[in-house]
DNA sequence: AATTATATTGTAAACGTTTACGAAAAACAA
DNA sequence: TTGTTTTTCGTAAACGTTTACAATATAATT
């Protein structure tokens, strides 16, 4: 039902090829004619079918954007990023949420690449590379951002998690907070994994022989807050907490404050990411900066030239992180 | 170069036709051959074109959201809204962030119109919504969310946002705080004139006579903060001050306590959105609530409505605001 | 005026599907 | 067996573009 070019074309006595000429404004088509198809296709309010054009060009100008959680403030900033490069390369991008199940993680792969998208940028829930490349079989080119993926033939951009964890732990052990506890997620995803490892490498390098303190919950937004409830309740806090990332930490300041500890007197307490609140004032969460903003950017970058020449070798970007000293420690 | 349908007929030695049919499992095909082509389907790792699909079918199954600022906690809350509503149904979502930029969001229609979604859903940055009509001559349904567009043919569910701004004048007033400013944002967003003549209502209800103190900035992330230092630095602080969104409430926030001032003891403070941090111990924001989640869900679902009959009249749904009273005033 | 070069247009195939319609084959009934 | 119904499959058109190639019209050259 749609006007299409060839109700152009008919209108104006002509052939519907000469239309997509003179819509493309190419070489080689009268420039009076190509005005009267100009107005007719503005009264007519014509509008192209991306569609077809994407069929015949095999180009669709969109990719895919995977994130786990579009409501945890890091990944709209990193979100931004990648949007921002798109347009600015003429892509579009098609932003999913996850909601951290891997299954709709893989759906969306799906999805994306039947839409043929020419790349894919993935914020990954888990390990799920290996499954995802296959999945797609080298057709589609894909950056996994802020996570490393563990995985020898894969692109990705992120920042060095393991060395972040390291930085917080020894920062709450060179302040003298005894004992640390580590507050993270799920051990399928690998960032948590990675964080934790660096707090476990800070207290090893420190000496300390006790086992390390996990707490460890679903990567829900309440779950560090309930963590910390249940450890004071049970009047078993630990001296300070290292949080897998700010929204964590910002749970875990919550239960603390909430029970009329004070931070960082009673309790001290690092994130990771460096979100927007961190920063403010009543807040002043010490925490592991990462570029957001940047490394949407480059994750963008990278991976147009992944799609403009396929074969060229994987990129992997790891990125230093930076500790922001704040009140909270 | 992909691998596509004919591919595997010829690798079978069958139709094309047939092989669609095995693939959309409809009735009238030998399960046996069915079972082959799945079967190499799979090894062939054949992913199904949904350009061409859409184009012979003339469904896409997709929407459009469009944003004018993914970074501000509210969108992410109502996208999600949308999101897992619409992924219920068997729709993916096009997720598009304007910055604010009005020129954006109409690039942002054409792009998606062309890209032939069934639907637009629209938080829009001003009153553009005519313009917007007139670009899609009604051939596709939009919602405007979170903003009535004043506009009498248009659907859109949004809170009644003049009611919010009294609400919460009013509580101030009742408060006894006296001045009270209104700390908002350009005059061409429709939320924001609403929320601001719903001030001014309540000050004139309340017999104030004088000027009401407007404090207008740009839509941007540190326009409340710097608006607010400049007031503090020239020694004519408001006694309290209602922002236009919580962003702006805590931007405020930020300001007066940097500069050693107390809330509410010196400068009470109430916003509007109740985003997750208003609830925070030490932020405790006081702020007109609004169902985000579920606005997003609405939102699919009015637009569901309209897709599947386009001539039914428009929808047009307002909430109740609800104030929620926190230590912030 | 005839010839050649150039600018403009039309024809038709292609992109990868779905689907109406008819043909063939298989199953059933007589 | 033959006829009839049902199941399975193939042919071809359609969706709305782009574009190579051929055809025509126009301008330039001699």
């Amino acid at each position: 039902m749609p006007v299409t070019i060839k109700d152009i074309a008919r209108q104006l006595g002509i052939s519907y090829a000469t239309v997509s000429r003179a819509l493309n404004n190419k070489y080689g088509v009268d420039p009076q004619t190509r005005q009267q198809v100009l107005e007719t296709a503005q009264s007519l309010h014509y509008r192209r079918n991306d569609l077809a054009r994407g069929l015949v060009k095999q180009r669709t100008a969109t990719i895919g954007l995977i994130v786990p959680d579009i409501t945890n403030p890091f990944y709209p900033e990193v979100a931004r990023g990648v949007e921002e490069a798109a347009h600015e390369a003429g892509y579009s991008v098609f932003l999913c949420n996850t909601a951290w199940e891997q299954e709709r993680e893989l759906l969306y792969v799906r999805l994306l690449a039947e839409k043929r998208v020419e790349g894919l940028i993935i914020a990954p829930t888990a390990q799920t590379a290996e499954t995802i490349e296959t999945l797609l079989t080298g057709q589609i080119p894909v950056i996994y951002v802020s996570d490393t993926q563990n995985n020898l033939h894969s692109s990705f951009i992120a920042i060095d998690n393991v060395r972040g964890g390291y930085l917080a732990t020894e920062h709450l052990i060179q302040k003298g907070y005894y004992p640390i506890a580590y507050l993270g997620a799920l051990e399928d995803s690998l960032t948590n994994e990675e964080r934790c490892t660096g707090y476990i490498q800070a207290l090893k390098q420190y000496n300390f022989s006790e086992e390390p303190l996990l707490y460890i919950g679903s990567y829900h937004s309440q779950t560090a807050y309930q963590i910390m409830c249940e450890r004071i309740a049970e009047s078993n806090v630990p001296r300070a907490v290292f949080a897998v990332n700010d929204l964590f930490a910002l749970g875990a300041m919550q239960a603390v404050r909430e029970h009329g500890l004070r931070i960082p007197q009673d309790v001290a307490i690092v994130g990771f990411d460096d979100i927007p609140l961190a920063s403010f004032p009543e807040i002043q969460l010490t925490t592991v900066a990462q570029p957001k903003r940047e490394m949407g950017q480059l994750a963008f970058a990278m991976l147009q030239q992944r799609m403009t020449s396929p074969t060229s070798p994987p990129q992997r970007t790891l990125l230093e992180p930076h500790l922001v000293i704040r009140k909270s420690s």
